[in-house]
DNA sequence: CGGAATCCAAGATGATACTG
DNA sequence: CAGTATCATCTTGGATTCCG
């Protein structure tokens, strides 16, 4: 480690236990807001969709993450004021990039899948 | 989808609840297996190394992780039989893999740090 | 339809003590 | 040193109900 603290921190460090990138990351990283992230990546989804494509996910857990990911700046939130309501949710510049490395990530493990699953030790997490 | 079920669980469907795919995930981007993967990509750690490296984690939370990646076939684990005990970690060719994927999304977001947080709402997740 | 609010179960995490 | 075991706690996640 040749860089100081103060460099450290204003550059983002995700091994500093006190740095906002960890919370970015695990906002990023988080159950649902993974499949979130990959979801928006071909298109706006209204909420109803959004809940049919991630499959298993609830109601609130879908809401949750969606408001933790729009207040991140990575999720635009558009509430047409019509009745029944119509909220769309799409991806931002910076939602678009990070989703975009979201989406290589799990990608590779979609393909993967099969070389994993036979070098799988039988221990369980 | 054009795809049949049968096909999408052959290749992996992080969209699909009962996929494993959406468990090596999970794994992978686990509050601490993000940090792990990152950590051993520049070189082998010792079990203390990796504590001291990965601020804030627990014993209990490493050693974890470090079984629940190592299952999967990203870490391997070498136990030297000396006293006291030595044991060492790393990558394996697959957890390269991955690891590379996992630190592309952890240093956009240290990179993108300032800006990320300048976009940030008040809203609190 | 798209939530918010509430209650409760389950799982993740942590501090501490102990051991080969 | 590198864990395991135990217990306490905090957070997640889900089901349900209600509302504009």
């Amino acid at each position: 480690m040749s860089s100081k603290l103060s460099e450290r921190l204003r550059r983002g460090d995700v091994f500093e236990p006190d740095c906002p990138s960890r919370t970015i990351l695990r906002n990023v990283t988080s159950r649902w807001g993974v499949l979130v992230l990959v979801a928006l990546r071909t298109q706006t989804h209204r909420f109803s969709e959004l809940r049919r494509k991630i499959a298993g996910v609830s109601e609130k857990m879908l809401a949750q993450t969606l408001q933790a990911l729009e207040a991140d700046g990575f999720v635009r939130r558009e509430a047409l004021p019509v009745i029944p309501p119509h909220v769309e949710y799409s991806l931002t510049p910076a939602g678009h990039e990070v989703s975009r490395r979201v989406e290589e990530l799990a990608d590779w493990i979609e393909q993967s899948l099969p070389s994993i699953l036979q070098a799988r030790k039988a221990v369980r997490s």
